[in-house]
DNA sequence: TCTAAAATTTAGACTTGCCTAAATTTTTTG
DNA sequence: CAAAAAATTTAGGCAAGTCTAAATTTTAGA
């Protein structure tokens, strides 16, 4: 079996092999599990013995094929868990980050697909990401960046990019939660700000910062 | 806050302390955590410096009570767990004590509050074990064991004091299920087993081993 | 009650995962 | 393209929780 340390360097090189090109780097994993390079050598060492992940010295890492199956796995449990601590418990999508990052532990494999019909099978996460399959296939999903979208477009929000309580809060507030159905005004050529409307009439001000962190669906 | 370790220690103390009285011994403890006399030694005086625990060397353990509040929170949490694992999951008495095991040391105060709400405050665990209170009270129940009943009572099965899945799947092929009425029909003075009578005509032997491990409930 | 057995604790060591400081390799830049 | 900077690895150590073996204390039996 494989350590909770383990499973979270897993989890992290996949998530940041997302959002990279080529490998990930000891330095990215040192911030991204907030420890110091030396300690994520260390693990990469270990995870290469176990046939984890493909480790060359100095020249960073990348999943094996079995090392990508473990990690699938503990993000589908991870988004399973925050599907029901928001469908069934009733939190808010900004809370249940840190609990799903304890339940995605759990080790049953019983367990998980039980959960998974309890939820009646859902497809994504309270935030937007696909839930993978349990054969270990991420969907994909064809949802571009709001900051992407042209002017005079209308778009549905459907996920988003950061996950911190922060952000999430901030979009509660501004009312652009999952599923609503905006139109892309203007584009402030200086800043890139954007000037949207929420249907059917409320209109404000999203920075850049916030439209590169939502994702939306098409027309 | 307190490690998966020492949260497992206290619930053990809790529990030795109550089946036996006086003091719960380092052996004791070493053969309910599967570990070592020694290594339990280590563990109390770690326990005692963080004042959840009295202990006298060569004299034996007691909880504070600050031990026994945090012991009944993991109790509270491994028991509401279960509900929900046969409730909810529809997983089996006998399938669900390891991955409470687990899901007990879950950190969340306000997950377990809200958990409870989404089982309707259930009072009883799949076993037919008490929920301690929110306040940390343990409910006292007024059962038997079914070996101290009288030939001719009739009674209701209300809870096992054994949780291993052999003795709980050898309940279940004898149809001897939390909630069943039962007439005890003779006892036999050699080895002390029962003639039981399940309502509405079913008849079957039980022996003392088995009978000293069931709790059932008056008339 | 005195001694042998049982229970417990101490001593010293191992593993996991982390750290700092120093050494090494790679990358960047003048 | 060589030197400086950045990234990474190595070396040596620490804390938690475990172990075995040896020492100590308690208990039980003759």
């Amino acid at each position: 079996m494989h350590s909770f340390t383990e499973e979270n360097y897993l989890k992290t090189i996949y998530y940041l092999a997302t959002r990279q090109q080529g490998e990930v780097t000891t330095n990215a994993l040192a911030e991204m599990t907030a420890t110091k390079a030396a300690s994520v050598t260390d693990m990469l060492r270990k995870l290469a013995d176990k046939q984890l992940i493909h480790y060359r010295k100095y020249q960073g890492v990348r999943l094996t094929s079995e090392g990508e199956r473990l990690a699938l796995k503990i993000i589908r449990r991870h988004r399973l868990w925050e599907v029901f601590l928001v469908d069934k418990l009733g939190f808010g999508w900004d809370e249940v980050h840190d609990m799903a990052e304890e339940l995605e532990h759990i080790r049953s494999d019983e367990l998980v697909e039980r959960l998974d019909k309890f939820l009646e099978h859902p497809q994504f996460d309270p935030h937007g990401d696909p839930i993978p399959t349990t054969a270990g296939a991420m969907p994909q999903t064809g949802y571009r960046k709001l900051s992407e979208v042209a002017a005079g477009e209308s778009v549905c929000v459907m996920g988003v990019l950061e996950h911190s309580p922060e952000f999430l809060q901030h979009l509660n507030r501004t009312g652009l939660t999952l599923g609503c159905s905006i139109t892309l005004r203007e584009i402030n050529a200086f800043d890139k700000s954007l000037l949207v409307q929420i249907q059917p009439e409320s209109t404000l001000f999203v920075s850049h910062d916030v439209a590169r962190n939502l994702l939306v669906e098409g027309e």
